[in-house]
RNA sequence: GGGUGAUUAGCUCAGUUGGCUAGAGCACUUCUCUUACAAAGAAGGGGUCACUGGUUCGAGUCCAGUAUCACCCACCA
């Protein structure tokens, strides 16, 4: 056998564990044993920069529900992919063009900026590729995708013909999100409201044929350019006489009626609120309901428009400088107060939202969020944590029209063509450019300029992929599982939900499962400016990918934040080399091998039968929290079970008396529990043993037999006094070298012949107790040199030849007594009184009437001891 | 304004349907280089489970309220 080294080196063996994977065949299920399906359609991370600690996370989960599904005879399918990103890659993009070659994207031109940037996506998806791969995660490449690809996206583009179709999208001008940078219309949750201290003016309004005044109260004195109305609540008395008056517009000198608006909050300001229908999205639905006209003062550049006379051309800053001068001047600004409010920006480039009103495209989602809710709440899909399935029902509750024009470049045009003699009114829309125009057979046919939403395509992800081959859609679909991050609630998981069930009339997944946000030692955010990354990378070449793994998915919840440092990885990679060390003694042994079935018979010893007892109770355990999501709490309890139980215990008892049998059973059957968190060292020790089918499809263990209890119990009897010996050691300061002796008294010969079965009297002598001599049932002594412990019906005297103050174990024994005897009479007065006797279950009972007795027998034995001290 | 989550050891966090004296890792103290592992082993100290009520035979766990923090949502002129 070759010599392994002490520490386990993951980096000398990953990429190579991982190339044989990939060359098995076994990530592509077409090439697994028939049987149920399991599918997760990866989320596509943006191709456009590089895997940052958050993907490692959600592939880290995605691929051990993959691991355990397929070792579980799955015909297991994760599916990779990589999303086009519209908005957020053209910035990306025209930064880094910005950078090489000092160009704007206008001065290289619409058609080279796409072509320019598709071989930036593919070139970079090519380089995530390569980083998905070192976490491990077990996705069929053969089935790789990406948003812009032909099949994916013709697939996408039917769904919007057919929504058209179905009378689901309309165009029309309407007030939307505008970001003058990115230079184009966001949908709502592209907008982010960021509190920002800001002033409140208060404008004072000529009545008409009046010397008086009416104040308004605005934090966007510029837009007063475009007022149309002012607006008071109907119920306010203060301007009951008001409503149906005019004022005049100061400035721009035109009169505007007094409107009355049950939206209008009394409390607020004067009462009197300035209407803008074309720049403020509430002004917008009231200039709409009372039909006032709109005016657009602001242009798509964030400029004063000609319709807002002397100030066209300032931008929206300079302008209301100006006007509110100029409102001085004429004595028209009544004061200015602070104001915290918060004002909306691009969630992409956090410049200043303008609402402005714009042609676009938008989808009624009225009927669809409907369809979202109620297969939601018939259970359709399960969603993990469950209360996040509230949030997301209230959230389609309040959906109000998705706008899926965006006015950017990079992205799917619009299916939609126009004919130059029809003009924009009458359009068509179609897959294939139209050989002539429907409407008045006109040649001269162009595409609507307009690119898709991201979340448009992306929402069709799931099913758009797996239709794009073969048989897929029918084996998986609806999906298992879908694993996303938390911040992606809005954004994805409700498109995917509501898209996928308009396109196919299933829910594209049976379990949605959120994944928290990884967060720095302090609960920051990871972010370039913080400065405060951790590149998977470096710490997969600094720890390898497994320890990575385990500290991405320990101590956390679904759904729930976790943070992430360096000494956290550390404490998984030991836990690896502990791992790396207990195969590498096991290799050492004579005759070692891993052994898939053992029967009774093979099982010769009390600790045979504990630790047989104990794999079956954690296989179990693990499994049943695997199907309940809970892996963190599996892998912990796994992770106890290999360390504290199997490594040190039933490891270092090997090394007295021997049951390689045993010991195989136990490795192999760790192996495989162990390799959907950590696929890498176990796939290696697992070769290492010299099986040549891979761990990666060999089979979960289930229905491990139990053994008995008896045995269990002794081997527990010699465990406990093991651990009694080295602590009155450890109490007493005594040093290891320094030999003692065991008497052990009982009044049944039952007890004893534990300790006098083959090899346990050698067990207690080296387990670091410094046992020399063992004495079975002596005449009780005073005790001077000795000191006495009870372990149920056994005594145990050690004799620790002077090395004991008497005093000091009088106090303690003293202590004890008073503890048990505190913990006993809380016991007892439950244990009497009725209510807890009639209502408690009979189990429940049981256990704390055995307690008690237990406790009441040892409390006799310590008292007896005080007794022997004195 | 609305909502969600968190609050458990010095630090980072688990705690599955309420059940026996509440757990882990790191850090700390003492001891040990014992042939798989010092990235280790043995022993130990450290917690009125944020607070106040309630439900229950029994609450870290369920309910109500309070406080602090974090995040999300929102048509706050």
């Amino acid at each position: 056998m070759k010599e392994l080294p002490k520490i386990y080196q993951p980096q000398e063996v990953e990429n190579e564990i991982y190339a044989r994977w990939e060359k098995s065949g076994f990530f592509n299920p077409d090439n697994l044993d028939a049987g149920e399906s399991y599918c997760n359609i990866l989320p596509p991370p943006n191709a456009n920069g590089e895997l940052h600690i958050g993907h490692a996370s959600g592939y880290t989960v995605m691929d051990i529900f993959g691991r355990f599904n397929r070792m579980n005879g799955k015909k297991t399918l994760l599916l990779p992919g990589k999303d086009h990103a519209g908005i957020q890659t053209q910035v990306v993009f025209e930064k880094k063009i910005k950078a090489d070659t000092g160009k704007t994207r206008q001065e290289i031109g619409r058609e080279e900026f796409y072509k320019k940037t598709y071989e930036f996506c593919l070139d970079r998806a090519n380089y995530m590729r390569n980083q998905e791969k070192k976490i491990g995660i077990s996705a069929d490449w053969s089935r790789e995708k990406f948003t812009l690809d032909p099949d994916v996206l013709k697939n996408a583009l039917e769904t919007f013909v057919k929504m058209h179709g179905d009378g689901l999208i309309y165009k029309g001008k309407r007030i939307i999100n505008w970001c003058p940078r990115c230079a184009t219309a966001l949908s709502d949750v592209e907008v982010l409201h960021k509190d920002t201290p800001g002033k409140l003016y208060f404008i004072k309004y000529p009545l008409e044929n009046s010397a008086a005044f009416l104040t308004v109260a605005t934090t966007r004195p510029e837009t007063m350019l475009g007022d149309t109305a002012i607006a008071v609540n109907p119920k306010d008395q203060r301007f009951e006489k008001l409503v149906g008056k005019k004022v005049i517009l100061p400035l721009q000198n035109t009169l505007i009626p007094i409107i009355a608006d049950r939206r209008i909050d009394l409390t607020f300001g004067t009462g009197a609120v300035k209407i803008t229908p074309a720049h403020d999205p509430l002004d917008w639905e009231i200039g709409r309901d009372h039909s006032l006209p709109e005016i657009q003062i602001i242009n798509e550049q964030a400029l004063i428009t000609e319709l807002g006379g002397k100030y066209a051309g300032l931008s929206t800053l300079e302008a209301r400088q100006d006007i509110l001068a100029d409102l001085e001047k004429l004595g028209l600004l009544e004061k200015v107060e602070d104001l915290a409010h918060s004002v909306s920006i691009c969630e992409r480039c956090k410049t200043t939202i303008e609402p402005l009103t714009s042609e676009q495209w938008f989808i009624n989602v009225q009927t669809l969020k409907q369809k979202a809710i109620e297969a939601i709440e018939k259970g359709e899909l399960e969603i993990f944590p469950t209360n996040f399935k509230r949030i997301l029902v209230d959230w389609f509750g309040n959906m109000r029209d998705w706008c899926i024009s965006r006015q950017i470049w990079w992205g799917p045009q619009f299916p939609v063509w126009y004919c130059a003699s029809c003009g924009q009114e009458k359009y068509t829309v179609s897959l294939e450019k139209p050989a002539s125009c429907p409407h008045c057979g006109g040649k001269d046919l162009t595409q609507d300029e307009n690119t898709f939403d991201t979340w448009f395509t992306s929402g069709q992800w799931v099913h758009t992929t797996l239709q794009a081959r073969g048989d897929d859609f029918k084996t998986f679909y609806p999906t298992d599982m879908m694993i996303t991050g938390r911040d992606l609630l809005f954004f994805w998981a409700s498109k995917m939900i509501m898209m996928s069930l308009y396109a196919t009339g299933q829910v594209p997944f049976k379990n949605l499962f959120f994944t928290g946000l990884v967060l720095d030692k302090e609960g920051h955010k990871f972010s370039k400016s913080r400065g405060n990354g951790i590149d998977p990378l470096t710490m997969i070449d600094k720890f390898g990918a497994d320890a990575l793994r385990m500290s991405l998915i320990m101590d956390s919840a679904p759904g729930q934040d976790s943070r992430l440092y360096e000494e956290k990885i550390e404490t998984f990679r030991n836990f690896a080399n502990k791992l790396w060390n207990i195969s590498r003694y096991c290799l050492t042994q004579e005759g070692f091998e891993l052994v898939e079935k053992i029967s009774s018979a093979d099982l010769k010893s009390a600790t045979d039968h504990w630790i047989v007892a104990k794999l079956a109770e954690t296989t179990a355990q693990v499994t049943k929290l695997f199907e309940a999501k809970q892996i963190a709490v599996a892998a912990d309890l796994l992770k106890s079970f290999t360390w504290n139980e199997f490594a040190d215990w039933y490891v270092e008892i090997n090394k007295i008396e021997k049951n390689q049998k045993v010991l195989g059973y136990v490795l192999d059957k760790l192996l495989r529990l162990w390799h959907p968190f950590m696929p890498f060292i176990t796939e290696h020790l697992w070769t290492l043993n010299g099986k040549e089918k891979m761990l990666l499809v060999s089979s979960w263990p289930k229905n491990l037999q139990l053994t008995s209890t008896t045995e269990v119990l002794n081997f527990e009897t010699i465990q406990t006094c093991i651990t009694t010996i080295r602590n009155v050691r450890a109490e007493n300061k005594i040093e290891l070298g320094k030999k003692i002796t065991l008497t052990l008294n009982s009044t049944t010969e039952k007890a004893l012949a534990i300790f006098k079965a083959p090899f346990q009297e050698e067990i207690i002598k080296r387990l670091k107790t410094g046992v020399a001599e063992i004495n079975y049932n002596q005449p009780e002594v005073k005790l001077t040199t000795e000191v006495k412990r009870t372990i149920g019906e056994l005594s145990l005297y050690l004799d620790l030849a002077g090395a004991i103050d008497p005093e000091k174990e009088k106090v303690k024994v003293e202590k004890e007594i008073a503890n048990l005897e505190n913990f006993i009479a809380g016991l007892s007065s439950r244990l009497e009184n009725k209510e807890f006797v009639s209502k408690a279950p009979a189990q429940i009972i049981g256990q704390q009437k055995e307690t008690l007795a237990k406790k009441q027998a040892e409390l006799l034995q310590i008292k007896k001891q005080l007794e022997l001290l004195a």
